[in-house]
DNA sequence: ATACTCTCTTGACACTTTCTTGACACATTT
DNA sequence: AAATGTGTCAAGAAAGTGTCAAGAGAGTAT
């Protein structure tokens, strides 16, 4: 399916510019001069879209205000794209989370490019795949190549930390308090939910596959 | 610590000034003309760099195929800059794996900033670096010349905090506080574990490459 | 509400790994 | 040479981990 695409850009002429070129490649797009308009229409479409074009110079509000505010709103990529000369603001634009910045004049073509990039970057596949794992968490489904596995609550939510943070050393407490755990719950009770999803998992203890555990201080995924 | 970047440049005049910019913005920066050269050097010394910064056009060897071999080599960004017009490379270029792509002629300053955004998504950058060692904290990994090295939780301590204050004298009882250690622990304690930590380093107590005994007042780590 | 089932928690025990220290040889300083 | 500091062995102490099994707790079906 095409991507849908939220432009905003002030200067007409440049608008339809852009606005033609990224037609033509087959992307759907909507323009906005106005960011406010801009930001009403994304609070009430978001799932709509799949990437942002801002433009810097915008009346009435600051192109930094917009791109913190649709970062709020939704998790969207943006990319920023700023007259030619404003490149000290680049640092500032990668700082309030713009995934992407072009200096204008650019070629059309640069900005599909990026567009590319960044929505491959962006690629939000729901389903956690490492390692040998491949889990979806909303389903709370567990695949170890392609065997499922059945994970209790609180084994699934230590499992699926783990995984996150994998290749760190997790501490005990650290997976306590990240879990639905009360906090005054033992700390020997990780170590047997650690041996029960081994156990699930088919990993050993003693030459750790996936969970190993990291003496005095806590386990750590391996991935 | 200051960011190691490779540079591979075939145009003379080009790698000076992009070097000395870089210089000038506190990266530590190595450069070379050809492409085999580098990708030995990046053989052995990969855990000293952090990104590569990678010219197209190279005599040798095409520019996609040394950034596979690195990406092969090891998981390490590559920033490609090309002469502007290979612009339907960029495709290409993304899709090989490169991290992000600059059309020649670009001002300095926009590398500086590509550079910056790249290290930040890749985090690659909490990774201490220091003589043969690269130490990695959250996963406590130490790599000495690529080997894994496997401390016990006080000897991580003690090496670490020996690593962060390299080239100063730090005493047993500094070392004692600075690690998990409880403070009546005796002072040859620390001893006992600089002798593990030098065997596991490979390191010799009379003629100490890394760990230095500083006689009457405590041990140095040279870097 | 009651019985049933599944999950979580914890104490207990065996076992493993790490830490600590005394001891002795050797090195350095005075 | 005496005094003090360091390197390392080896043994025991201390601390951490794996897992069993029993019971508490939560949730579900009847």
């Amino acid at each position: 399916m095409s991507k849908r695409i939220l432009l905003i850009e002030d200067e007409v002429e440049m608008q339809e510019l852009i606005k033609n070129y990224l037609l033509n490649y087959g992307y759907d797009v909507t323009a906005f001069i106005h960011p406010k308009e801009a930001i009403e229409d994304f609070k009430v479409n978001k799932a709509k879209y799949d990437i942002v074009i801002l433009d810097l110079m915008l009346p009435e509000m600051d192109g930094f205000d917009v791109c913190k505010r649709l970062k709020t709103l939704g998790d969207i990529p943006v990319i920023i794209s700023s007259a030619r000369g404003d490149i000290g603001n680049k640092i500032h634009g990668f700082e309030i989370g713009a995934d992407d910045y072009l200096a204008k004049p650019y070629e059309p073509r640069e900005l599909v490019l990026r567009i590319e990039a960044v929505l491959k970057r962006a690629q939000k596949s729901d389903r956690l795949k490492i390692s040998d794992f491949s889990v979806d968490e909303p389903s709370r489904e567990v695949l170890l190549e392609d065997y499922s596995i059945d994970f209790t609550k609180v084994e699934f939510e230590i499992f699926l930390y783990l995984l996150k943070n994998r290749n760190k050393v997790i501490s005990r407490d650290q997976l306590i308090n990240a879990t639905s755990l009360s906090e005054d719950t033992k700390n020997r009770t990780i170590d047997m939910h650690i041996s029960n999803i081994r156990q699930k998992i088919g990993d050993d203890s003693k030459d750790a596959k996936y969970i190993k555990s990291v003496w005095g201080i806590g386990y750590k995924f391996i991935g």
